[in-house]
DNA sequence: GTACTGTGCTGATTCGATTCAGCATGTGGT
DNA sequence: ACCACATGCTGAATCGAATCAGCACAGTAC
């Protein structure tokens, strides 16, 4: 296979007979503009299409200054299918940009992350997406408040950047209406509440919850506290259960909490619904595992992705902050 | 906030007062070989940090031909947390040799998927990784095989590009051992093998299943068909034990089928392991949520991604193909 | 015939780094 | 005093496209 110098524009030019301003001109689409005629015009492209030409990508970026790629520096890019959905909005609202996605994954370490941050700038991206796994409020690395920055699913902690972020206030208060509406009188309670959360989402869903609980003139019962995964929340609950009967309704504070007590009512022999209504957050795969599905409030992961894509090159400004509505994913665990 | 020049190698040499050329030479770390004094060497390194030099990127592959990128097109990156991890492994390898990850994702389209093939191409990308979310054989665009690529989750249907892949087979075989080395006598089955494969993982651990039972002499039951996701397995397992019963040994074909067997196993009473032993595959999340843990060969994911990388980078010759062995993920679901 | 306007194109420079070929200077040998 | 050789550095060309300033020519206006 003889290893043939990539085609450039003068072998366009040349091929054409014509000079490589020119070509250059056909190139970029503004030969009306550039008053050249029709002739030289169909001219030029063929020659492009017969050599198979394809504009150097570097040396167009070494004089346009726009390298038509975003960067998108997450701490997780894998977990729990999550961020990955993300990614996958982001990815798409670029391509519809006719941009690329760089990514940078920094495993939560703030070294490498600035150490990503500093590389993709150097690479001249269009902007950057700085995404985290789970919504929390950030403190970024300074460059990018020099930078087009958009944050997602997490909120700049200054409150100077733009952000996307779910609605979980909101949330909140849904599942909690769900609960309330369905006319079942007994106690309502949560499960999962962390003492000390880091992330945003627990409390805002909790926030949401009481607004509706308080609207609605009932109070909600203790809440059973564990770290948001299967076996914590099955223990707590299983504990709780020890002691205690099983409440009318129960809002899992995630759709991994949800799984764990679907185990530990089921170990009490307790029924989804009949005995006990459940609601849940995430609408994630995983909620449609259960038996029966939990009716879950779906995190719009794919159009959150795809809002900080557009916010990013469509010019968001400053201070703006999207929270984008989760949605009720109905199951069959509301009597 | 003025918007200041970025700053050039020219802009370091002159504060350093020495060359461009000087400059260039320390900064691509060949000081030695150009037989530049030491002083010389501090003071351009000095000058660099002062100005908060960083290389531009676009002009250096300009000339050097090399993007120090890497292309990756997956059919879907967001799948049930499995082709992130690839992503993961993948983007940290490529970070250790000093590259980027572009990503590219068709959604199984494969019009898309040449558009985006050319366009990483036209980005002069150093390789690319073609990924798939399922392990199965693949028809990939041509343009593929004239530039440095390598498959990572597929195999060519052709044979001819390099490719990353788990053992499948080898992992049949020790699934089905566990089983038998368990020391149960009984019957043992398997779950979710797939009339119609379009994956290549289900036929190879049914291969590797078969093997081991013949190896020991002994035969398998009856095949409880159905498609790999919960729900399918659940109902496929419920019709099963609804006229038979529960044999001593189950080997599920992923975790995702093992929920949906769980699911069925307890409604009809039988617990696991006292009453049935159940090993699968995939080794996901889901396989740490079953009560008891099911025991679970797990997939190397993360240690695919960086292989498909270090192949790429490292020169892998055409036709190697690299099957990694699936580890023992040991849960409580084996007598 | 001169002035003016519009049309269709091009030469030369630029972006920022890499790299080849070479130029001073010093040092040692004879 | 002369050559050989090592040391330490630099000028200028180069990668491929984008773009500014301007040139030649044709047509119209007076």
């Amino acid at each position: 296979m003889p290893k043939l110098r990539r085609v450039t524009l003068t072998d366009v030019a040349r091929r054409a007979g014509v000079s490589v301003t020119t070509a250059s001109y056909i190139l970029n689409g503004r030969s009306a503009q550039m008053r050249i005629s029709k002739d030289t015009d169909i001219k030029v492209r063929e020659a492009m299409r017969e050599l198979q030409y394809q504009p150097n990508w570097s040396a167009r970026t070494l004089r346009r200054k726009s390298t038509q790629t975003i960067g998108l520096v997450s701490d997780f890019i894998a977990g729990g299918a999550f961020s990955s959905e993300l990614l996958t909005g982001a990815n798409a609202a670029a391509r519809q940009r006719d941009h690329l996605l760089v990514i940078g994954e920094s495993q939560g370490d703030p070294e490498l992350e600035q150490l990503l941050v500093e590389e993709l700038l150097s690479r001249q991206v269009d902007g950057i997406v700085y995404a985290t796994r789970t919504a929390r409020e950030v403190e970024v690395p300074d460059r990018l408040r020099e930078v087009r920055t958009v944050l997602l699913n997490c909120a700049d902690a200054r409150g100077d950047l733009p952000a996307v972020l779910p609605d979980d206030v909101q949330a909140g208060r849904t599942a909690a209406e769900i609960l309330i509406r369905s006319g079942r009188d007994g106690t309502i309670q949560v499960v999962g509440e962390d003492p000390t959360p880091s992330a945003t989402a627990g409390p805002q869903r909790m926030t949401g919850i009481h607004e509706a609980m308080h609207a609605a003139g009932r109070v909600l019962g203790p809440t059973v506290a564990c770290e948001w995964d299967v076996v914590p929340a099955r223990e707590a609950m299983l504990g709780w259960l020890a002691t205690h009967e099983a409440p009318a309704g129960l809002i899992c504070l995630n759709d991994r909490v949800a799984l764990g007590t679907y185990q530990a009512l089921q170990q009490h022999g307790y029924a989804v619904p009949h005995d006990v209504s459940v609601v849940s957050f995430d609408g994630s795969e995983a909620a449609a595992w259960l038996q029966p599905e939990v009716t879950s409030l779906r995190l719009p992961l794919l159009e959150m992705g795809e809002r900080a894509i557009d916010l990013l090159l469509g010019g968001g400004r400053v201070k703006d902050m999207l929270r984008l509505p989760l949605t009720v994913h109905q199951g069959g665990s509301v009597a």
